[in-house]
DNA sequence: GTGTTGCAGATTGTTGACAATCTACAAACG
DNA sequence: CGTTTGTAGATTGTCAACAATCTGCAACAC
């Protein structure tokens, strides 16, 4: 009765939160902020208890989880908090760099004015807190500008893609705490030329500007890790055996 | 004793292969090869029952296969083979069109003269079977030649998010029964072009090259798809509601 | 003392059973 | 005759117990 097919958003909400997902969101929000380090390992009794859920939920939500590629799994000794290696994080770097100029492309063609005020916006904020050299302010703002960017691309699975990439870069960062590769607020002039890009609708400009951006912190990052190779290597002291495998997703030929 | 680290390969498939793993892989198979068309429902007991294990292991395997993107789960209803819309495909074909382009550039610098050759070998067999116009025959070919042009930029997360899109691509694929788009072989000259670009290191202009050529094989979709308009919509005769959601994966800012 | 072997505890992998939810059909009602 | 409501069956979501494997320590042999 009412209203049949309001579809109101309330039940979509519970219709699709089953305990997995929850524990899924759950976790990842713990990597992701921090409360557990690459190479922490992820116990199932306990993440269980602390959820208040039996392990068969957990189980589902670490499958889900490896395959984002945020936890590495060992069969019978557990899940690990994914570590990821300078070599891989250049990769990372690489492909979102490609991504990026593709994302300049796009949105300087599908870029609503709205969507210009919003980064203006953020711009001024970054700039704010860049005089004010608040390096740990900087670094989420500058996260949240290039998903802001990524969005204007119009292109979900575009952005989904990226967002998987930041998610694997973040982990990277927590690692070695290599601060410097996205934290500094050395680009905020960059950033602006790259607002005006999309603002005139210059795709070329615009991707070029981002490419070189992407790369330019890859090389802050390999910077910031040489400049670090004679201290100690930031942590890990014993180091296990390192028997991890390779990432497990493989392209697969049909027929 | 004996050998104590050889790290005998075989050992180390035995290790890594837990049901959930074994199962994650045949449905995958299944849904590749086409055994499962999109829209088809993945029944837990069933597939439980085929590969004679229990629910667990499926249940987890379903997780990982959402994750990528091969199957959508709806709540107390069941997984369900992928469907991808057109405006899905399209959003993958410009993405994957992207990474062509990077793709290019990177090989240029890091292809080896064993992989020039082998692509000119795989360029070969494209072209008899080409001439013959068995188009079955050259889509996987086709798909080949893409994935080992992948395999020569020298970054394996590359390869790896390049071989998932691809795989969703082929998933629409199976869905329309839009054979046109990576089929037809008008693009032997294209690839020939692509490959000599890289064999001179030209970078800029394989990723041209590969650019373009990725965007047409989406404009060739497009066609295909609108020469098919008037005619029956290719099969789903009833159609259910569609309340399908979207996928996922999300950035999520960290802190 | 050094290295090996064998247990005990802990953790993961797997299973089957139970609870919650949905679908479909049929009976009752207007 | 069409609509609604209720019930039965099937399917998914969750849980707890069992089996297999690993880790660490202690006892033993050399």
């Amino acid at each position: 009765m009412a209203k049949p097919n309001s579809s109101s958003t309330a039940i979509k909400l519970l219709q699709s939160h089953s305990l997995t997902t929850l524990v899924h969101r759950e976790i990842e929000r713990r990597i992701l902020s921090g409360d557990m380090a690459p190479g922490d390992k992820l116990n199932e009794a306990d993440v269980a208890g602390e959820l208040n859920v039996s392990r068969g939920p957990v189980r589902e939500a670490f499958r889900a989880l490896e395959q984002a590629g945020l936890v590495r799994t060992e069969k019978n000794r557990g899940v690990f908090v994914r570590e990821i290696s300078l070599a891989e994080a250049d990769e990372i770097y690489e492909v979102r760099a490609g991504l990026d100029e593709l994302i300049g492309r796009l949105a300087a063609e599908r870029i609503t004015a709205a969507q210009v005020a919003e980064l203006r916006e953020l711009l001024k904020k970054m700039q704010r807190v860049a005089r004010a050299r608040s390096v740990d302010d900087y670094y989420p703002l500058n996260v949240r500008f290039h998903a802001l960017l990524a969005s204007c691309a119009g292109n979900a699975t575009l952005e989904s893609v990226y967002g998987q990439l930041v998610n694997e870069l973040h982990l990277y960062r927590r690692e070695t705490l290599a601060r410097g590769a996205d934290s500094f607020p050395i680009s905020t002039r960059e950033h602006s030329e790259i607002v005006d890009a999309l603002a005139r609708r210059d795709g070329d400009r615009a991707a070029r500007l981002l490419y070189g951006h992407a790369m330019e912190s890859r090389e802050r990052l390999h910077a910031t890790l040489e400049r670090a190779v004679a201290p100690p290597p930031t942590r890990t002291p014993p180091l296990p055996p390192q028997r991890a495998p390779r990432r497990n997703r493989r392209p697969e030929v049909p027929r």
